[in-house]
DNA sequence: GTCTATATGCTGATAGAC
DNA sequence: GTCTATCAGCATATAGAC
């Protein structure tokens, strides 16, 4: 950080990182290749494997890189209000907003990863870091006694999750989109008992 | 279907389609390979030239069996039944039964696909009329004024197909999950206005 | 840090015998 | 319908110069 050197190192990794998330969104792990992402960073294939020891370990730094993003959208836009339906707007907005706002690194980590991929686990449990975000505010709502809190949560995620595979719309689309899915849960579930 | 060969023969094409849909959904369509699917389903990599012309044609056939059987399913199961909730829940259960009840080709077509694939749009469409039921569905409910019925349907879809990420159970377990998804929905939204 | 050059193996697809 | 054999190309990764 305190010389040019590492600041235009940390840049190159930063453009592998963010070349990677394209080419996976793209084509998929599978089918992305370490030339293409080297050839989109404007380096040689070769060069990649100073920063990054294989194609994993980029997967697994496009993933810490887009989940500390995202974290840290939606921890910032509930920090603050108060708990309850409007909490969670405030936190489905921002992850909506972060998700469809157009960097292809979510659309590269919100998907199915391959099961025989080694660094799986890893990945899971960073997801799973990120979601408990929505787990706490979940914990916090006034529900019917017989809501299954873990369902709801997982709807909700389910919810905006997929919209990557039909959403194409702009910013304001987003936050009706976010409000919409709120609504849908919160009047019914409001009611109590 | 009059002869013994012509059997043998679709036979054994179904089986080179369930061998690709388990490597697809295994490894992702990219890094699936024509030699393993041949190897699963017993052949050599050349044999399956003789059924299928190029990998993206058994994605397609992949897709077509799928939504083929999974059309099917939930077709049937709404059949007789009332327009209203309870005709979305009868839906809703059928697809998550069907989803996940085991066979892996419906991970492998319950995902994005590779922007690049020449087949792409054929796919698409084949998913949308697929989810035309679930539109109908939802023309048929009673809803406040506001509501937007596309997002309704595709939030619903989205909370399903997205169990994918994270169900492990059995049956039971996947109504109760139906029963979960559709009530937090219904509750609320069948007040009116 | 990035390069050129290369090792080693796997890829989708084809040719042609049986 | 399935086989053996093979083509041409691309894959990840490494070696070593600069």
């Amino acid at each position: 950080m305190s010389t040019a050197g590492t600041i235009y190192a940390s840049n190159r990794r930063d453009e592998l990182i963010a070349a990677a998330a394209s080419c996976f969104d793209r084509d998929g792990f599978g089918a992305a290749s370490i030339r293409n992402i080297a050839a989109e960073a404007g380096m040689q294939t070769a060069s990649i494997y100073y920063h990054f020891e294989s194609k994993d370990a980029l997967l697994l730094a496009v993933h810490e890189q887009g989940l500390r993003h995202i974290t840290a959208a939606t921890s910032q836009a509930i920090e603050g209000v108060e708990p309850g339906w409007d909490k969670v707007l405030a936190a489905c907005t921002a992850h909506l907003q972060t998700l469809l706002g157009g960097d292809p690194i979510y659309k590269a980590i919100m998907r199915p990863l391959p099961v025989t991929l080694e660094v799986r686990q890893q990945i899971v449990d960073m997801r799973e870091r990120y979601e408990n975000i929505f787990r706490d505010l979940v914990a916090d709502l006034e529900l019917p006694d017989a809501t299954d809190r873990r369902y709801l949560r997982l709807m909700l995620l389910g919810a905006m999750n997929w919209s990557f595979m039909w959403f194409q719309g702009g910013e304001s689309d987003i936050d009706s989109l976010a409000s919409s899915i709120v609504a849908n849960l919160r009047n019914s579930l409001e009611l109590g008992t």
